[in-house]
DNA sequence: CCTACCCGTGTG
DNA sequence: CACACGGGTAGG
C-alpha cells in the first residue's frame, strides 16, 4: 500500500474555524440566528452579555465553562458571519435575520457555499495574511461542482469524490489553490491515484476541512453522499448548480483591494476581515438560490419528475394567483392548499372543496389559506415552512405583526401550519389559536418586529399526516 | 493582561 | 476514531 502525499513544494494546508456541534448542525444553526436576531442591536458588552445567556440555555450547554461558551460565540460567527459590527455597536447580519425568519436552511447553506472562500474573513489576520503572501484564491464550492461535472462528461457515468481525495487532490495543493488548475487536471490526479491503488491519509484532524465542505455543500442540497463515502452532484439541483458554475462577477477578492502583498501588514489584513462580513452577507434577489422542495423531498430526477406531476403546481400557482414559483414559503402555501381540499373530500364535504382559497399577499390579512370546517365555519390559516435536508426540531417560528393580531382576533378560527420539509419526508403540525395557547402558557412568544415563537409539542399542536 | 480562532487530546 | 471541550497561543 502507497501513500499519495502532495508534494512539499505545491503543499500547503487550508482550514477554517472547527464547527462544535457538527452533528446539530441545523438546530444550532436556527438556534443562533434567532437568538441574535431576537437580541437586535446593542453596545457590544450587552449583546455578548446576552448572547451568552442564550448560549447557555441551549441544550446541553448549562455546564459548560466560560470558556466553551466563549469559543461557540465567536467560532460560529466567525464561520458564518451572524453579527456585524457598527463601532461600539453589535447588530444581528442580514443572513441571521433572513435564517429566523424564513428557516430555510437549504437556502442559506446554499448562499453560505457561494460565497465562502479562501482567504476569508473566519481566520485570525495573521493566519489570512499567510494565505495572501502563498497567493491563495479559491472557491471550493465552485471547483468541487466544475470538477465532478467535468469528471461525468468525460466518463459518461455519475461521479463521486471522497473526503480524502478532496483533501489531499483539491484543498492541500497549491497547484489547485495558488495556480487555478483546471479541474480537467485534477480529475486526471484523481482517476490515476485510484488506478494505482494509492492511499491517502484520511485521519479525522486532516480530511475534517476539505470534509466540513463537503458536508455544508450537502445540507445545501447541491452534493448527496452515498454509502460508499463519496460525494455525487445531486441532479435535481441543476438550476442552482449553473449558479455556481457561472458566479456573479460581485465577490469578494483580497487581491483587488491590496495594493502590494510583500508589503500588507496585519492592521491592513483587519480591515479587510471587516469588509468579509459585509460581503459574507451580500443582498441577493429573493429567488437567487430559492429551495425547490420537490427537488429537496426527491431523490432522482424521475422521482422528481412525479411528484412534480402529482402536485402539478404550476396550476395550484395558476388558480391561486401565487406570486412565485419560488420560496419555500409559497410552495409551501400550495401543497397546504392540495392538503385542505382533500381533507375536506375526506372529511364527507366535497362541496366545500372549491372555498378553499390562497390569498393574495398583497390583502395582508395576516393569514395565508381561507379554508373551511366540515361545519362550514371559516379556517384561517398561515403557512410556516421550513427546510433541512435532515429532519430538525421545528418547534419555532416566526410570525409577523400582522399575523400576530389576525391570531389575536380570530382566536380559534386561526391556525398554524408547520411544515417540515426534509430529504425524502414532510412533517406537518397543526396549531391552533396560538394567541390563546400563548394566554394560558402553552406556547411562548418572544417580541421581535412581530413574534418569535416557540412551542412545545406535547402542550399544543397536532401532527397530521400531509395529503398530497 | 484579555480575546478569539487554533488545535491537542479525552471520550463515548 | 470522529467529535467537541476547553486549554493553547498569538495578537491586541
Amino acid at each position: 500500500m502507497t501513500l499519495y502525499n502532495v508534494p512539499s513544494k505545491h503543499y500547503f494546508r487550508l482550514h477554517h474555524p472547527r464547527p462544535r456541534f457538527k452533528n446539530d448542525i441545523e438546530n444550532v444553526l436556527i438556534y443562533f440566528a434567532s437568538e441574535i436576531a431576537a437580541i437586535g442591536r446593542k453596545r457590544i458588552r450587552d449583546f455578548v452579555l446576552d448572547f451568552d445567556f442564550a448560549i447557555k440555555k441551549y441544550p446541553g450547554n448549562l455546564t459548560k465553562t466560560q470558556k466553551t461558551i466563549n469559543n461557540w460565540r465567536t467560532e460560529i460567527d466567525a464561520l458564518f458571519s451572524f453579527i456585524e459590527r457598527e463601532g461600539d455597536y453589535l447588530k444581528p447580519s442580514k443572513r441571521a435575520i433572513e435564517l429566523a425568519t424564513n428557516q430555510d436552511l437549504v437556502k442559506f447553506f446554499k448562499l453560505f457555499c457561494y460565497h465562502f472562500q479562501y482567504p476569508g474573513g473566519f481566520l485570525k489576520p495573521h493566519v489570512n495574511l499567510e494565505y495572501l503572501r502563498n497567493g491563495i484564491n479559491f472557491r471550493p464550492c465552485s471547483y468541487i461542482l466544475e470538477l465532478l461535472t467535468e469528471a461525468e462528461a468525460q466518463e459518461g457515468v455519475r461521479v463521486g469524490i471522497s473526503k480524502s481525495e478532496a483533501t489531499h487532490c483539491i484543498f492541500n495543493d497549491l497547484r489547485v489553490t495558488r495556480d487555478g488548475r483546471t479541474p480537467k487536471a485534477t480529475w486526471r490526479l484523481i482517476r490515476k491515484n485510484r488506478q494505482m491503488d494509492l492511499e491517502y491519509d484520511w485521519r479525522g484532524d486532516v480530511i475534517r476541512y476539505a470534509g466540513d465542505i463537503l458536508d455544508y455543500m450537502v445540507q445545501a442540497n447541491l452534493l448527496v453522499s452515498r454509502p460508499n463515502h463519496k460525494y455525487y452532484i445531486n441532479q435535481t439541483e441543476s438550476i442552482a448548480i449553473r449558479r455556481f458554475l457561472n458566479p456573479t462577477n460581485d465577490l469578494f477578492d483580497y487581491y483587488n483591494e491590496i495594493a502590494d502583498v510583500a508589503t500588507l501588514t496585519l492592521s491592513e489584513v483587519k480591515e479587510l476581515d471587516a469588509e468579509w462580513v459585509s460581503y459574507f452577507n451580500t443582498p441577493r434577489d429573493e429567488g437567487f438560490f430559492d429551495t425547490d422542495i420537490l427537488a429537496l423531498v426527491a431523490d432522482t430526477t424521475s422521482q422528481y419528475q412525479e411528484l412534480k406531476s402529482l402536485i402539478d403546481l404550476d396550476r395550484i400557482i395558476a388558480e391561486g394567483g401565487l406570486s412565485s414559483t419560488g420560496s419555500i414559503g409559497s410552495i409551501g402555501e400550495s401543497l397546504i392548499l392540495n392538503h385542505e381540499k382533500k381533507r375536506l373530500v375526506q372529511e364527507g364535504r366535497p362541496d366545500l372543496e372549491h372555498l378553499v382559497k390562497l390569498i393574495p399577499t398583497q390583502y395582508a390579512i395576516g393569514y395565508d389559506i381561507n379554508s373551511r370546517e366540515i361545519n362550514e365555519t371559516h379556517r384561517n390559516i398561515e403557512v410556516k415552512t421550513t427546510s433541512s435536508t435532515t429532519p430538525l426540531a421545528f418547534t419555532r417560528f416566526h410570525l409577523t405583526p400582522n399575523e400576530w393580531s389576525a391570531a389575536d382576533s380570530n382566536k380559534e378560527r386561526y391556525f398554524v401550519y408547520r411544515l417540515m420539509v426534509t430529504k425524502g419526508s414532510i412533517k406537518l403540525c397543526v396549531i391552533q389559536d396560538p394567541v390563546g395557547n400563548y394566554k394560558n402558557g402553552n406556547l411562548s412568544a418572544i417580541p421581535r418586529n412581530g413574534m418569535d415563537i416557540i412551542f412545545d409539542p406535547n402542550k399544543c399542536g397536532i401532527e397530521e399526516t400531509l395529503l398530497i
